[in-house]
DNA sequence: TTGATAATTAACCATTTGGTTAAGTGTAGA
DNA sequence: TCTACACTTAACCAAATGGTTAATTATCAA
């Protein structure tokens, strides 16, 4: 159970760790796209890129509906979950350090 | 500039990656410790924990005062100010995703 | 049916990562 | 001064990561 959220962290972290990733997620937050339109902004071959999408995938931030021969790739719905778990997570995990954060920020005013 | 951004998430996201780095974070939100003392938790050899805090530090999230031979390692306060651009950071490049996703929570009630 | 297109899988490669043991640095204390 | 202690650095290793090219799968369309 603490196992798996552990390991559930390191694939949400690991994926999000990667510029190329974290530029695709973004993409996606202005809607779907095919795996070609992904691929479009960066200068690299179709297998890299699809690695990257299996990978965001594997760790629940992306999802893949096959119309024919294209690919469309999405956040939604089950990503918005994970978002939603993974925010949460981040809150409770680190609730000692928000904490400390909001003290700091209060005692050191801009 | 934007490079600098987008490699200090590369290290911010690599450092929490792992989870025995997330622990000793963790750990540190609930007080400075020495090196030994967070590395009483793990068994893990010295230079591995070693290896760990200087990620965490390189990563702005961790400090260090030497005291001695002892080394105390702590959060703040600077890792207080890069948590918090942390979070900025997550809310605007994420700006796109949250907003779905309250939409999607509204939309789905527990 | 045949050829082009969208994408993946397979095989490979260099670099990074996360660990080890052994040796080194610097401080504390008898 | 000598030894124990806290910790790091050096050198090494296996596995994972992020990329490549070549081959494969599956669909569309002429």
């Amino acid at each position: 159970m603490v196992n798996y959220q552990t390991q559930h962290l390191d694939h949400t972290f690991s994926a999000l760790a990667d510029p190329t990733r974290r530029a695709i997620l973004q993409r996606l937050t202005r809607g779907p796209a095919t795996v070609g339109e992904l691929r479009k902004p960066f200068s690299m071959s179709a297998p890299a890129i699809s690695k990257h999408l299996r990978i965001l995938e594997q760790a629940g931030l992306m999802e893949r509906q096959k119309k024919g021969r294209t690919h469309w790739c999405s956040l939604g719905p089950s990503p918005l979950a994970n978002a939603e778990e993974w925010i949460h997570k981040q809150r409770t995990l680190w609730n000692g350090l928000l904490d400390s954060l909001e003290i700091f920020l209060e005692e050191n005013p801009k």
